[in-house]
Parts: structure tokens; C-alpha cells; sequence
DNA sequence: CTCCGTGCAAAAGGTTTGCACTGGT
DNA sequence: ACCAGTGCAAACCTTTTGCACGGAG
């Protein structure tokens, strides 16, 4: 456990750098909460990250559970997973397909290509069956690139 | 326009017929909410749903919406695409990595696989800009599958 | 005719927002 | 000391649930 907790301190040190750097205030709440996501192994929602918080700071509220999250995504600190359940958007297709998605304005394109609906599925751990996949694209939408590069051109003007 | 057209129609009439074999009422609601989701290429939610069919039917309610499109997905007649946004599932890892969900618990596991982080991307069509993908494997994790395993037991008992 | 599906309304989450205060820099 | 971050409470939005009626098989 010794190699994990050291990559945790790591983490925690790159951390406070990045806010020291940034001027982001290192709050008792942002580290304990970073602390948390970065002890999970389990995509823990938010209310989870509170439940699991709570025994350490009694008094924080879910509010800024949230806030913090958010702001540790943005930091690049933790990642956001995409969890189906909570997903509600339907589909007209129900073959393989993948989609591309504008990390941007969220907008979602379906992308079919031939090529990767046969990806050799590497022997699946833990004795997971493998039924099906998706891959997800993440990028910037057309729309979303001009729209970046108007907002460069702004700054620069 | 002709060929999707058609193409709706077929899965118009294959609705019905797959209605008609499990003795599932085929309803003015399902039809128009189905046709509203193959006339759909923006993966609706389904509110968005719901706004686009208040045209044809005002009275309907947004609670059958749900449950219509809840039926249209376990008849196989629909996808449900998981969406990032509405997430709310945290990670501590910030790199290239997959997952593996569990379609009948839920479970997400990481999934790393070096195989599996240098596809050859294909030229994304529409001027989208890809800068990460990731895998989504659905299948059944170890413990729904002994799970399912015991049920076929029992009723083969 | 019998049931399932539907509509309404209300409940149940989960997430966001406004405001005053506390704590970090 | 200043400003951002936090806590509280309430708003908000999406989704689910209970019950009575109406339409489909």
C-alpha cells in the first residue's frame, strides 16, 4: 500500500501546487474531498463523496460537495466518468455505433465506422462477459472550435 | 428522403408486429413517441421528447413519456445513450482509460488495456476535433452472471 | 370484458443558486 | 484585510410513484 499512498501524496502535492500557482485558495474541504475521489476506486457519485466525507467534516454541506467537485474536474485534478443509468437520451439506433461528443456544448453525433465495430476485445478482466461497446469520442464540435477561435481572436485584437 | 421514409416505416411495422406477438398494446402514445425517436438524430432526452410530440398529442403527460420510453428500450426498439453531463460520477484517473459497465447492476470498473489506448483514429467526419476517446464495455459482471446462473437454475428446477 | 397503459398530481431525488459568514492568501 | 470558498436553505429540474379512468386485446 505504500507505492498507492505515495502516488496520493503526489497527487495532493501537485495539487496544492496548482492552486498555489493558480492563486485557488487550498481549503480543508478541497483536500479532503480530493482525498476521497482519489482513495475510490468505485466512480463514486457526489452524494457517495459526501457519505464518505462526512465522518471527517461533520458540517460540510453537500453544496459545496458539488462546487468542489466540479472545481477539482476543472483542475484537471480528477476526471468526470459517464455513468449509463443516469444517461436519459434515447436513440434511434440500435446496432453498434459510437458517438462523438463536444466536451464544449455536450452536443452528441453518432459516428458509425465499420473499423471500429471489431475491435479485438482484449481477454476482459474479472471474469466481466463482454456483450457490446461504444466508444466515445471527446473533442470540440465544429461550432465550438469556431466559436474558441473567435473568443482567440478577441483576446488578441 | 424517400429511403428514410421507409425505413421508419419498417420499424413502424416491426414494432407492431414484435407488440403484437408479446400481446403488448400497441398505443397512439408509443407509435408517436417511437416515430419521434427515429425522426430524431440529436439523442433526444426525454423532455425534448416530450416537447416534440406535444404538437401531436397536447394532453400527453410527461410521466408516460418516461415509462413509454422505458418500454421502447426493453422491446429493443430503441437505444439509450449515455450522456455525459448528466454523470455526476467521479474518477481519480485523468488518463486514457475504459470502462467496464455492468448492464444489470451497474457497476462500472476501470478497465486499462495498453492495446486499447492507441487506436487509429479514423478521420472524424464533420470537422470534430477529437482529442480523447474511451471505451465503454457493457456486459454482465461476474456476480449478475452467477446471479442469472441461479435464476435459470431455479427455473429449470 | 379484463387489464394494461395513461393522465394527473404529488413525491422523491439530485443538483444549482442566493446570501451572509468563515477561512485562506 | 480582501476575496474566494463555504454553509444553509430554498429553488429547480428531472424522474418516479399511486391511484382512478379509458382504450387495446
Amino acid at each position: 500500500m505504500d507505492a498507492h499512498d505515495t502516488l496520493v501524496a503526489q497527487r495532493m502535492r501537485a495539487f496544492e501546487e496548482l492552486c498555489r500557482r493558480q492563486g485557488t485558495p487550498v481549503t480543508v474541504q478541497r483536500r479532503v474531498i480530493l482525498e476521497a475521489v482519489l482513495a475510490s476506486h468505485d466512480h463514486p457519485t457526489a452524494d457517495q463523496i459526501y457519505d464518505r466525507i462526512c465522518g471527517r467534516i461533520p458540517e460540510i454541506s453537500r453544496t459545496t460537495v458539488y462546487r468542489v467537485l466540479d472545481t477539482l474536474v476543472g483542475l484537471g485534478m480528477i476526471g468526470r466518468a459517464h455513468h449509463p443509468g443516469s444517461a436519459a437520451r434515447f436513440d434511434a439506433k440500435t446496432h453498434r455505433h459510437h458517438h462523438l461528443v463536444c466536451t464544449s456544448c455536450r452536443k452528441m453525433i453518432d459516428y458509425e465506422t465499420p473499423e471500429l465495430n471489431d475491435l479485438p476485445l482484449p481477454e476482459p478482466p474479472f471474469g466481466f462477459q463482454v456483450t457490446d461497446y461504444s466508444i466515445q469520442f471527446m473533442g470540440l464540435c465544429p461550432d465550438c472550435r469556431a466559436a474558441a477561435h473567435g473568443r482567440e481572436d478577441d483576446s488578441s485584437a
